[in-house]
Order: C-alpha cells, then structure tokens, then sequence
DNA sequence: CGTTGAACATAACAGCGTTATAGTTAATCA
DNA sequence: TGATTAACTATAACGCTGTTATGTTCAACG
C-alpha cells in the first residue's frame, strides 16, 4: 500500500474515532495526514471514497465477531455471543456504526464494493442464526428469522442514543438487548419444536 | 400564531417532506417562505428550532397513532394495532422519523421541549404495551417490556432504510416487523402466564 | 409629531466539499 | 546525460452551508 494512502486513512480513522463525522474534514485528514487536500482525491474518491473505507471497516468488525466456529456450545449460546460481540463493537465503534446504519451525514451512500461487504456480514449473520432452525428450512425463512435477530439488536443500539435513553439505566442496555434476544430465540425455538414432528 | 412564523414553518415542513434533512436549508426555508433569512433567526432559534419544530411535529403523529382507546379488543390485537400505526407515520414521514432518530444531520440535538415530547410518546408506549403485563407489575419492569417492543419495531423501520435491505422484498418489511412483533408478544404472555399463580 | 422597537434586506464571516491552476520533484527513456 | 512524463504539492477559487453585523424601513405608541 501507498504510503500517502496508508496515513490517509490512519488520519481518518483517528478523527473518526475521536470526534465522528462532524470531525470528519477533507481538511483535517489531510492535515494529520500531512498531505495536501487534494491528496484525498487522488489516493480516494474524495470524502466518499473515505467514508467508504470507514463503512467497510466497520463491516469487517462487525463480521469478525459474528464469525464464530463453535461446535462445543449450544446453538442458542453461538447466537448469544455473536450478539455480544456485536453489541462490543458497536460501543467500542460508535461513529463507524452510526455511519453503517445511515446514522451520520445523510450524504453519503455506499459503493458498490461497501454493500458487498454489508451483504457478506449479513450473510454470517443468516448463518449462525440458522443454526436453531432445521436444516432444511428454506432460505428466505433463514433470512427472514436473521433479520429479526438484528432488527431487535440494532433497535436496542439504536435506542440507545436516544434522548428517550436517560430513562433507563445505561448500563443495563446491552444486558437489555442480550435478555431481549433470549426471549425470542427461546420463542421460535419452541414454536419450531412443536412444528417437528417426532 | 404570527402570520411569518406559520409561513416559515410551513415551508420547512414541506421541503422536509419533499427532499430530507438535505433540502433544509436555512436559505432555502426563507425563499420559499417569502422571508430574510434572518427570519429564520427572529421567529425561531435558527435551524435548531426548526428541526426542533419538526421534531415535535414527528413524534406527535406517533404519539397520535400510539394513542388507542380501546376496550373491544384484546390487548394483544391493541398493542399489534399500534405497531401498524408506528409503521404508517415512519413511511409516510420518513424524514421526520430519520431526524427522531438521529438518521439524518448529525449537528442536531433536542432541546428541553422536545425531548419531553419524545418522553411522552413513550409513556403512552409504555401504558398500551404494559396491557398484557398483570397490573401488579413494577414500572421498571414495564418500561423494559416497552422497550423490547419499540427496539425491535424501530430495528426494522431503521434497517428497512440500509444497504441490506434489497435482499428482502421491501413490500414485505411490515409485514415482517409484525410477525416478529407478535412472536415476541406471545412469548412473554406464555411466560407470564406461567408465572401467575392461578 | 417624535421616538422607539421590530422586522427587513444586504452583505459578510468562517467553514464545508470540490476543483482549476500552477509549481515542484522524481523517475523513466532516448 | 538531458529531456520528458507522471505524480506530487500549494494556493486559490467556486458555490454551498449556518450564522451574524450593519444599516434601513415602517408601523405603533406616548
């Protein structure tokens, strides 16, 4: 990799993590980065190309912690701890997940190769939540109790920087979410024991 | 009300409503409103009281959807009716509810006025989801049950909106947060319903 | 009638993403 | 070696953003 490009993108990674998208100017990057401002658009394509890099970077975080090759736990417990590390990221990352989930600047939109990284995560995701449910379910069902897994873990993130989150203790949050989970795995589940015939 | 400040609010909520947060501008609202931009700075706090206004505006009409009396049905049918309600306002206002939720500019935050009005949207969520809890249960315990409800139905308003999305069929995704909603709800009557001595 | 105060338009400020222009440096090739 | 080419650089500008300072106009009130 090009040097210029490598500082580039530390330089945007570290004003991301500070400060997030307001943070987030052609100026500053390339400023730390030591470069001119029009070096972000020879290396990039821009702010757009550099967002992009931050989308795929959060998506690879995301990704490796639901990536889990686990055959001595049960499948409800892989699910659990992929939840968990999910929510870690998503403490730990907050400016590149608000950027995923379209919480940042509404300019941006992400390039083709960013959704294909989006959809390879996504399709983990479909992989392990699929492990509770019989092998021959068919896809569009995998996919559809997939994302009803994240939905309910991306609402308990999103909720979480709320203005209605004062309400409730910030601490319990992610517990919250984990306990949430539980409920409705432990739901489909049963329902999937009793359609099974015996 | 002042003639120039409906005028301006007015303006503001239509080019809201025609292009989001990006066709928001300050110059924008005072040439369709037929006013200095100044104006904007007189009648109102500048853009944050405009967003503030839409703001409101936005959880007004979830509260109104949310806001169900009604003694003919079961509170379960109450309950899904007002998901049904939350999902209509977050397609017809999706600007409104992208700005609720922190889905749009990022410089914006709610002021004291408004955040009592997101407060109160809550606890009208609180009162109609807790009508499956017994009437004995704690506060705490029914604002967590609350929360489980509008974290998974925002989960997927929100993820309806991202990349991901056009792997499902997007005519589908109410249906879906529906499903998933009432396959929640069943599972925490079961529980209940175990735990109440009878 | 004179004064006061509110709303007004104009213009400016600093910042944003982006780009045109021009200067500098390094590597390549005859 | 000397000339050309490509890639870097800085500077400045364009049009946009939210915001504000500066005057100006105009209607209401004592």
């Amino acid at each position: 990799m090009n040097d210029a490009k490598s500082k580039i993108l530390q330089a945007a990674s570290e004003l991301f993590l500070e400060g997030g998208t307001p943070a987030l100017s052609v100026r500053a990057i390339s400023k730390r980065a030591g470069v001119s401002t029009i070096g972000i658009y020879s290396h990039f394509n821009g702010k757009q190309g550099i967002l992009d890099e931050l989308y795929i970077e959060g998506f690879e975080k995301v990704f490796s912690e639901i990536d889990i090759i686990d055959t001595k736990h049960s499948p409800r417990e892989v699910i659990l701890q992929g939840v968990k590390g999910y929510l870690k990221v998503a403490d730990q990352y907050e400016a590149h997940y608000r950027l995923i989930f379209g919480e940042s600047d509404s300019g941006y939109a992400p390039s083709e190769e960013a959704r294909v990284m989006a959809e390879k995560a996504f399709s983990k995701l479909v992989d392990i939540s699929s492990l509770i449910l019989p092998v021959e379910t068919e896809a569009a069902k995998k996919q559809r109790f997939a994302l009803e897994i994240w939905a309910l873990v991306h609402g308990y993130v999103s909720l979480k920087h709320h203005a209605i989150a004062t309400l409730i203790n910030p601490l319990e949050w992610n517990e919250l979410a984990l306990s949430a989970v539980a409920t409705h795995i432990d739901a489909v589940i049963s329902k999937y024991a009793l359609s099974i015939p015996r």
